[in-house]
DNA sequence: CCTTGTGAAGTAATTCACAGCC
DNA sequence: GGCTGTGAATTACTTCACAAGG
């Protein structure tokens, strides 16, 4: 057996292959061939530096003096994000963003299928959210066997966030997006991934606050 | 005048003061009044160190031997991040995931209101989304100044997002948080930060993905 | 004692700059 | 001549480790 070691990818890295794959995508429906690593970046707002050693991490897809086969690369990168079969993915919490998300098409058509969303609320099951039927939060092991998921959604309050995270492991789930204003706790290899609007505005709330500051001291 | 140079503070610290906030709200309301950082840090899914680095940017406000009075630091964080006042927003796209964000209260709480919901369709103009009265996007300019709105959230389609943020910007508009899977053009100044759920999940996926063929590898 | 605040050390990410290849 | 791929240099962030202070 081979002791090939996978290149170690900095975080970074991955976290911007989705911002090329989506730039690659606009370039294709363009009908471009060809793009060189500064027109990439360009389309993804970063610099060319970074998007070639970005992309050698992966390999050696472009020509010297040429640039990248448009979808070559789209497809190398589409295989590094295992966006060559579908994902599918539970939804827990059917609240106002629960049913959003879960009614939102938009993840489709990139390797996304919400297969069920589900609640605790007894009030909540049954009800309709687009094409699927809101089942009771109980149901969370034989749901991710029924679908094989590996990704959930989190969309409870913050104070029932970690009971469902608990859940979700229990049942197998290594991936979660967290849309729950705390913190979780889980086991080592289960990765959370946090998705809070409200950090967001208060990052932009602090900037705002400190140019309002400075614009106030040159007076 | 004096020359006193604003202390540059660290990105990282910058996203992670919101959490603390979070953190040290819930202390609060457990009653507890002293906190030391490896209590914070436990609470914020970070170790000791980089609490206590994060907030020595800003003053000292700890007591050695003790820890941080949790309303003391609670209210010099708070203020730091602007949330001594509060911030009205005003979205744009009037879609399942702008209506739902406008009809959920849990930014209130944190200092954010959300004071108009605005769309290109006419058909949508006029609907009632929750409190709000859905507006058209021309009269953006009025809106803004009506509210003295610093902060737009655009939840259009990754077409329409440029276009909103110029007007944005064009009616004096500073921060922006986009949901649309776009990379957007601002001018120097104006701070935008994306939230982008397929990204999320196609993170998520990456790893997945690796540890899918790890395990494949080990047998 | 205990815990903060912080220089110094260590790591990670970005950018430079250019050799190598088309 | 043009553009990639990548070591080397730089910058940003984290963690260590300990002096100083309650």
């Amino acid at each position: 057996m081979s002791t090939f070691r996978r290149r170690v990818i900095p975080d970074a890295t991955i976290a911007r292959l989705p911002i090329y794959q989506r730039c690659l995508m606009e370039l294709e429906e363009d009908g471009r061939k060809k793009a060189s690593s500064e027109q990439l970046a360009e389309l993804a707002g970063v610099n060319g530096a970074k998007v070639r050693k970005d992309l050698s991490y992966f390999g050696t897809y472009g020509t010297r003096g040429v640039g990248y086969d448009v979808p070559h690369l789209l497809h190398e990168i589409r295989r590094e994000l295992g966006m060559t079969h579908d994902w599918p993915c539970v939804i827990i919490g059917a609240g106002n963003l629960g049913s959003a998300l879960a009614k939102f098409g938009g993840f489709v058509d990139r390797g996304f299928s919400v297969v069920a969303i589900m609640d605790v609320d007894q009030s909540k099951v049954g009800h309709q959210v687009g094409s699927l039927t809101v089942r009771h939060e109980d149901e969370l092991p034989e749901v991710v066997k029924e679908f094989d998921i590996s990704i959930g959604i989190i969309t409870t309050t913050a104070a029932a966030a970690q009971d469902v995270a608990d859940q979700l492991v229990e049942a197998g789930v290594r991936s979660i997006l967290n849309f729950a204003p705390a913190t979780l706790d889980v086991p080592y290899g289960v990765l959370v991934r946090d998705v809070d609007v409200a950090i967001e505005l208060q990052i932009l709330a602090f900037h705002e606050e400190r140019r309002a500051l400075s614009e106030a001291e040159i007076v």
